[in-house]
DNA sequence: CAGAATCCAATCAGATACTG
DNA sequence: CAGTATCTGATTGGATTCTG
């Protein structure tokens, strides 16, 4: 990821990875944080409820992926000093602002997925 | 790749996969599907004109993921039996109708980059 | 020119076990 | 409950070489 397709001026000094694009969807692209990003756009998750939730996503996963997306800002991440413990996970502002272009490419997916299906299988190899 | 979040009847026997997100997701969040339709969005291109316009690819992921957004049906691979060899790849409507969702993702990329790369940097682990 | 084949390194993702 | 640590196998991506 280091070319850029970028309308940002390449000298900005906050700006360490030269394209948004790439910088973005090596985030979002991976497996589960769109799912996650899904799940909390309904309210906001404890993290068992999200394991739940989600269905298939090991804790270990789960783990690496909210923190990836506190790091970026998507999501805040609150403890209570409670027994047992209780942690909850929240969309941030930013967060909600991706919900609107990711939401168009779900239904975009969803819309177009039985024709990508066709194409996989009336591809003819060579 | 196994959850479903669609309205798609999952019956449907078109259908493999039974996640279109996921699905999708699978094949444009890779490292370059996306800068190959962002390149293919001006023009018609040939093989090494892609890849000079996406810079760091190399010839063999290039091809790799040419094939794949074919198969998909996202673009189309046209021979023309000249000597040197001329190939040319074109989207087709599905690729462009994606180009929709996509470039809307692209933008919100661009414009909220600076805030991700400021949560980065002022995250405390711990 | 437009690839395919081969090999290799890095990263990803799951299973399992352990902790505060 | 909400994680972390460790190990391991699978997948990705790059470099290099070869070909019609």
């Amino acid at each position: 990821m280091t070319k850029a397709i970028s309308s940002v001026a390449e000298s900005d000094i906050e700006i360490t990875e030269p394209c948004p694009i790439r910088d973005v969807l090596d985030r979002i692209g991976d497996q589960w944080s769109l799912l996650v990003l899904e799940a909390l756009s309904a309210r906001t998750c404890r993290f068992n409820e999200l394991t739940r939730e989600i269905g298939d996503i090991s804790r270990q996963m789960l783990s690496r992926t909210l923190k990836r997306l506190e790091q970026d800002g998507f999501i805040t991440r609150t403890v209570y000093a409670e027994v047992p413990p209780r942690v909850e996970y929240e969309l941030t502002d930013l967060g909600r602002s991706f919900l609107v272009p990711m939401q168009a490419l779900v239904r975009w997916a969803d819309a177009n997925h039985l024709a990508i299906c066709r194409a996989r299988k009336t591809f003819a190899p060579r």
